[in-house]
DNA sequence: CTAAGTGCAAAAAGTTTGCATTCCG
DNA sequence: CGGAATGCAAACTTTTTGCACTTAG
């Protein structure tokens, strides 16, 4: 529970593995730029930002370019290794999909920006009875729980 | 339950009220852009596009301009009539606070877009749990279920 | 009057695309 | 080699801002 749990070795290298598969299945090629993309994503595991991520690949490359990792996020959504999301700011952020780590949803503090994630399985359970209920076939979901952390209540008080 | 339903005539004008108060209080200005926009915005109670929004405004008002639109919002925002939404699309939409009508989310039908609003009670008082949990002073969520509907399902097939 | 609000158009911000070049398979 | 991927810059889309003009209070 709390922030996110660093990913073992072997779990990134399924990861990578998966993602190879995709690629040569759909005559995808795999570069050194996707390679160091995808690593770096796979390894922060989610909640990054576009940018934060352009940033960091560029600490190892500093040739890649927007686009590139723009595509490369785009190739990782496709093959479903990786959920977009909107934390409300206009920023789109990916995040590993649910075959890299357990389903989880998230808590914000709308004041220092922190995600917390969260796991509560008596609220998947409700949430597939309301699906249910209207004859949905759920596909995903998004729970976002906006807040002030403790820390930012002590500050501001 | 399903679809958004009417709201009546007195819970529109006592949200014109509350809308009134706080201009009122802050000093600004009501003009016939801001009623029109507001008043076109509460009937519709939410789920509204920037652009359709202004679509139903100039048909009433044609002069009307984009920039007041989002200034307008952003003032419905900031006195907590209104909530910003993202449904993955890059589109922001707004929705009426809990003021103009009961609290609830969102089931949203990934192949027709369709939104339909549910409740449970038994949620709420879970993510109040997870809120406190972790210390956090919850001001809002957002929880979206994301699926395809009755409907599409049986086109699909 | 006078400061807030409007409409317009220009500017930002975020994302996508076209194209010549690179390079994987 | 041939086509996929890249990097760059230009194009797009959505939202914000600057400014002269209008108007509520």
């Amino acid at each position: 529970m709390g922030e996110a749990a660093q990913l073992k070795e072997d779990t990134i290298a399924a990861l990578h593995d998966t993602l190879q598969a995709y690629i040569t299945k759909k005559g995808f090629r795999s570069t050194s730029q996707r390679r160091l993309v995808t690593d770096i994503f796979f390894r922060t595991g989610g909640h990054m930002s576009i940018e934060d991520l352009l940033a960091k690949v560029r600490e190892q490359d500093p040739r890649v370019g927007y686009a590139t990792v723009y595509r490369t996020l785009r190739l990782l959504a496709e093959c479903e290794l990786a959920n977009v999301r909107h934390f409300g700011d206009g920023v789109t952020r990916y995040e590993l999909a649910d075959e890299g780590k357990h389903h989880h949803d998230h808590l914000i503090c709308t004041s220092c920006k922190r995600i917390i994630e969260f796991e509560d399985e008596a609220i998947e359970v409700l949430q597939d009875r309301i699906a249910d209920r209207h004859g949905f076939n759920l596909k995903s979901h998004k729970h976002e729980l906006y807040g002030v952390c403790p820390e930012c209540q002590q500050k501001q008080s």
